[in-house]
DNA sequence: ACTATAAAGGACAATAATATCTTTTATTAT
DNA sequence: ATAATAAAAGATATTATTGTCCTTTATAGT
């Protein structure tokens, strides 16, 4: 579904919105072993995150990586995903054709957009926030 | 969402469906122009096709790939993508965690398994002969 | 038997994705 | 000023995916 930069970048992201709700920041190591992800491919990806304003980076001691409680609110499951895999997911047709629209469809054409229109709604609709609070109840997990 | 090799796998399954059910069997040439595939590629994917009893094919002069109209009613889409892709997009995490379950879900878990199943029923529903009888309207394009 | 056709199979090549390593820049505290 | 911390940046390495090329096997028609 996504790739696994894509994957690290939204488990990264909402492991440091956690942290950030409660107060504290982190650094590359802390989340590379919290997301079980390699360090310094964790690094590149953060960089992106970071350059996009998914995330804020704080160098020096002391530093490290914080989302702010506001932008939590607002900030959504598909903004990550467009920074590290581009729109090709709302707009890429299933079977490859290089235009998916209703205009020149593929055989699956309509009944893949509807499911393509369900994601795409699920992660526009999933806010940091959203899943912060939900992790208060301790089920959910980021890791293996 | 699938590798290229899954697109071109559905692509030339549904060309070797409908030319199947108007008596013709097609050859690699014929298959990989009408879906607008590399050639050498493209037969590579027809012998996994072929090996998994997707689509059947005879060697020699007036050979070529077919599907029997028989098998058109019970072939869903669902098995060309286990062929290629497995069933990772049946099972996997959305955010790549090794085990998905209920047990020790993601935070992304509930909201994810829905919009998965959607797609497995979606491509477990769909037979080639459906599609072939869809495509009669030619409004329906397998390139470009 | 010989030739043409067409799929199957094996080896190789190019590209993209994933991952690592090293150096540089910024910040803090001593 | 110096040392320590931490992210940013650049270069490189590894692996998987995608793609090509060449040879072999099977079949049909002459
Ligand atoms: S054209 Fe294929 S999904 Fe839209
Ligand atoms: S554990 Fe992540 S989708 Fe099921």
């Amino acid at each position: 579904m996504f790739s696994k930069s894509c994957e690290y970048a939204l488990r990264a992201t909402i492991f440091i919105a956690q942290q950030s709700h409660i107060g504290n920041k982190v650094n590359l190591t802390t989340i590379s072993e919290a997301i079980d992800s390699p360090q310094a491919f964790t690094a590149k990806i953060l960089q992106q995150l970071t350059k996009n304003n998914i995330v804020n980076a704080i160098k020096g001691p002391h530093g490290g990586f914080f989302i702010e409680t506001e932008a939590m609110k607002t900030l959504n499951l598909s903004a990550v995903v467009e920074v590290l895999d581009g729109d090709s997911i709302y707009t890429g047709c299933g079977l490859g054709l290089k235009q998916c629209n209703d205009k020149k469809p593929c055989p699956l054409h309509f009944k893949f957009v509807a499911i393509r229109e369900e994601l795409k709604n699920m992660l526009q609709n999933t806010t940091l926030l959203m899943l912060v609070n939900d992790m208060e109840l301790d089920i959910f997990h980021l890791k293996t």
